[in-house]
DNA sequence: TACTTGTCCTGTCATGCCGTCAGCTTACCG
DNA sequence: CGGTAAGCTGACGGCATGACAGGACAAGTA
């Protein structure tokens, strides 16, 4: 599709523009987890970098421009969360089953990335179509996998016809993500990390089914 | 206790100072409302008040510094989210109301804050004990008041013993927050505001109570 | 080896925001 | 009316931004 990367004032880039391309995203990565957002500067990860400010505009409009770059990257990684629902079966053992993995999954996920989901959130929260859209990609396989899997039960009357499967499975995901980036602020409430996961299945399978799962 | 607002070279604030700072807190209430957060300069706040970018430094530090005082403010306003929760009976007809009433109260209070909450959540997840703060003040009474809930749910042998009533809450409340931050995002899949009220009051009422709703 | 070509990087510069200070104006009080 | 403290701003050094032209470099060619 795309095919070549392309520096902003229109080159290809070749095998060594490409690793200084790359190695401003890593950095740019790295100043992202341990600085706030608002604070990461050009000049700081040209630095970081070895390189100069101006190197960075060559391949980046701005850091927002290379911050989109990362997500994107992400997202792709991100399609993997999909096999922690497609084709499973929500009655049983199996549904526990099912929940238990989904959930870890995705607090996996979430802490592997939480620097640059962060801002993905932010941006979509803000209304930025862009971050909006990634936001989507990731999360839409999860969601539409989970919503078929209520309108299937719901097909075999095993859930209520009033219930909007596409509602409960958003509301579901959104939950799983913000529990995932507040995941240190639950332990304030006396909740630890081991803890969490079960009770988070648990509300995940009900939500799903209505009932309680058989462990 | 406080008492006096003071500036930053520790001054006491008189009435036409408190209105400069006021007024000054106002604009950036909007800019952040309109603008992201990362672009929001002081200059720019100081020109829609009309005053001048050396006026905003001595009443706040920075933006950041300002935005924690827009934050407190409206966290005082939060302490009447307690009442959607606390002394509410959570068994029959009542608990539905009870879970339609706290839905609608989240969604209202985070759409009416909604860019300074974007802010305070950014703030939280990236490590800020000040923002985590001002967050924990919301939800906590909120919280607290579910897991007494599930609590006493448990000690009459309607819930389970191994749910962890806590974790239960936080989860519970963490998804109320994010559903509302990104409302317009469950448009997209075909899920329209009136429709998502009941699901999430139906997610809340299982959650709590480990039941289907009677309405 | 010298030359050419296209990629890659950086020095430099105009612009604009940051954050501070000295100093001016305004309001209040005896 | 003079003193005092509050209130505001112009001005300034410092730093990030973003654009450009030109130098460095690698690879192919003769």
């Amino acid at each position: 599709m795309t095919g070549q990367v392309r520096t902003v004032d229109g080159r290809v880039a070749g095998r060594r523009g490409q690793a200084t391309r790359q190695k401003l995203l890593d950095c740019l990565s790295e100043m992202l987890s341990s600085s706030p957002y608002r604070d990461v500067k050009v000049i700081d990860v040209a630095r970081r970098a070895g390189t100069s400010p101006a190197t960075f505009y060559q391949y980046f409009p701005d850091v927002e421009g290379a911050v989109l770059e990362l997500a994107e990257e992400m997202a792709k990684e991100g399609a993997s969360l999909t096999e922690f629902v497609a084709g499973r079966s929500w009655v049983g053992r199996s549904g526990w089953q099912a929940a238990e993995e989904l959930v870890d999954g995705f607090l996996a996920f979430w802490r592997k990335h939480d620097a640059i989901l962060r801002v993905v959130d932010l941006g979509a929260a803000e209304g930025d179509k862009r971050f909006y859209k990634i936001r989507m990609k990731i999360l839409n396989a999860v969601t539409n996998s989970l919503t078929d899997s209520v309108k299937e039960l719901q097909a075999k009357n095993k859930v209520d016809k009033d219930v909007n499967p596409a509602a409960v499975a958003g509301a579901l995901v959104a939950m799983l993500a913000a529990v995932a980036s507040h995941q240190k602020g639950f332990q304030s409430w006396g909740v630890k990390q081991a803890e969490l996961k079960p009770n988070l299945a648990l509300l995940v399978h009900l939500g799903i089914t209505g009932k309680k799962p058989t462990k």
